[in-house]
DNA sequence: CCCCCTCAGTGAATCGATTCCAAGACAGGC
DNA sequence: GCCTGTCTTGGAATCGATTCACTGAGGGGG
């Protein structure tokens, strides 16, 4: 046998009509037992299982969902996508992957290559502003689509993590340690991990009464290459930080090696804390504090979300979902070695788990 | 407007038949220089692309490849997912991507599911026995599959790494250094990497004249629990090792965890080697000397085969790639502890990379 | 005995494309 | 003027399912 069983074959050899066999296949209730009971044979004979092809073009309904991210390969996705597919699976739907690289021209083929596969519904984030030709792209999906780790705007459903209360906590914890130049490393302002990133950091300076000194504020790319090339630039200038916070879960071994390679000691001579927990984190010495957030949440949630849009039971307004973050102290923070600017050393901050008020 | 264009709705406003405007999709040749520039035209104001599922239900091509694996968030399958992705995205294709969780339940559910979406190939790891119930759900494929990482058997492509030659070299550059109680922690032997690695350990052994202690061989599964819990008994033992391959990249932190927590100094209590190269393994104190792999080349040759099957000049015979290994040295060995064995010191390996000749 | 209603099941239309066969237009050769 | 061949194009069949309108058979009530 060289091709797959139709429903044709099982009409013919169940001597009944095609009509008949689909009735029993969607178990419609109209259906003589006994017929049922001898198509159903026929069909496990014949090993058939209904074209998915041909009953997506009849029902409009593919069952799948397009997932597209920057890098699939970044663990912060991979995460995502395992525990989205894992309840979207659950439901019967598959997943359909792509990976941008961050780059326009892919996101933009992407989705017109996607999009022609009528996904029912769509996780995506994207990296390029969103001007009129991806607007017109999006609109071309023609299906609901969740917003994961970006600000597009109030009319798409969305599910982010507070990385700016993480920013803010972090830097509140710095300053309370006595640290007055702190850098901040992180991506693309544009994109909104970091500017709400910005933001935080911005915020704590502001409410202990300190400027910001813009040149300590780094913004390149989630790499680790970038974490090393700015903080060994930054550690080897003459009005070096006092502190470095990583904003970004790629950064830290980058921070790490420049530090190692310049030989400053952590957190005697620089403390660190870095955005996103890892096992390099946890097992590096000294152990490195870090704001924990749990990207396994965010794909769980937008999945729950696409879920109960697609099955109906939505107001239809967007939602905006957004996943705290945690402070976890460890040992490489300390106070900064004697250079205390004038002023009483502020208040540490009391609890180790610091939820996130901000946003 | 409320639904896409399709060909009829071009083929209406261009005043041509619905062969003509498909022609024109297509590019055939025998059409009307003038009728293919007002069709085109048509085309673009309406915005028209052509149904995926219409045309794969005619053509019976998807131009879709599943990729099947034990868990996505797993930054090894993350690797190759991305690098296979981005060859296969390259030539028009998309991937339809499910995790099995290493569960014989949902790896014959998947293969159902993905099966009725007629991929035209399929690059899949599985874990569970290769019996005649899986036999079926493969041979329903109707599709060409490169298997990963696994040994299915002849009648597969297949692409592997050569982690017996990997584990040869970790278990002879220990005994070099004049280990003669080496551990190997690893997943299920039932596994390829399991198996080979294993395999390489007892050679090494045996090329040594050495006797195996099989209770220094721990199998279990690629968690890091895993490793911790079998790091924690073996090095609370009377008898415990005096050294510790980790077969397999996430077990490597559990292994530090135990040997942090138990106050073990890594290497003058216990040496380790890790399999598979990580920035915890870089940036860790002391840096760890892994057996490196290149899970990314596994993706690329596994996308590469398809593409070559698919293409049609193939010569039919499953084909089957082992990528090497390579050893890392760094600062996580040493000769052990005073307890040296009977017998002169052996010698050492002379070069810093050694490619395995094993398999 | 007839009518009506219900229950099973048939067959055709449909989803949106591809592709093959046939036919019309037109030119050129006889 | 007719025949043939080339170049375009139209139209129908097809892929494999769903679904709707319709047909018959059989049962119950009047």
């Amino acid at each position: 046998m060289r091709h797959k069983a139709t429903i044709k074959d099982v009409a013919r050899m169940a001597g009944v009509s095609v009509g008949t066999v689909s009735r029993v296949v969607n178990s419609h209730p109209t259906v003589d037992p006994a017929t049922r009971l001898r198509v159903t044979e026929v069909m496990v004979g014949l090993d058939f299982a209904p074209d998915a092809l041909a009953q997506s073009l009849r029902t409009q309904v593919t069952r799948t969902i397009g997932f597209i991210v920057p890098d699939i390969s970044n663990p912060l996705w991979a995460h995502i996508l395992r525990s989205a597919s894992e309840a979207l699976q659950a439901q019967g739907y598959s997943v359909m992957v792509a990976s941008t690289n961050g780059e326009r021209s892919i996101e933009l083929e992407v989705l017109a290559r996607i999009a022609r596969r009528r996904m029912d519904a769509f996780l995506l984030t994207l990296d390029t502003p969103l001007d009129a030709e991806l607007q017109r792209s999006l609109a071309q999906l023609f299906a609901p689509v969740v917003v994961m780790e970006r600000d597009l705007g109030d009319q798409w459903n969305t599910v982010v993590t507070d990385h700016g209360g993480g920013s803010y906590a972090a830097t509140r914890y710095l300053i309370g340690l006595g640290h007055r130049r702190i850098a901040l490393l992180t991506a693309q302002p544009a994109l909104r991990p970091s500017a709400v990133r910005i933001q935080g950091y911005r915020q704590a300076h502001e409410e202990a009464g300190l400027p910001v000194d813009d040149s300590l504020v780094r913004c390149g790319a989630f790499w680790p290459e970038f974490g090393f090339h700015e903080t060994s630039r930054l550690l080897s200038q003459e009005d070096s930080p006092t502190a470095v916070v990583a904003g970004g879960t790629q950064l830290l071994p980058g921070v790490l090696r420049a530090a190692n390679l310049q030989g400053v000691a952590i957190p005697q001579q620089v403390s660190v804390v870095s955005c996103g927990d890892t096992d390099l984190a946890q097992l590096t010495r000294p152990a490195v504090t870090v704001v924990r957030s749990t990207p396994a949440s965010v794909g769980l949630v937008a999945a729950k979300t696409l879920l109960r849009i697609l099955s109906g039971d939505d107001d239809g307004k967007p939602s905006r979902v957004v996943l705290p973050t945690e402070l976890i102290l460890r040992d490489s923070c300390a106070p900064p070695a004697r250079r205390l600017a004038a002023g009483r050393p502020r208040p540490g901050i009391d609890s180790l788990t610091c939820r996130a008020k901000f946003e």
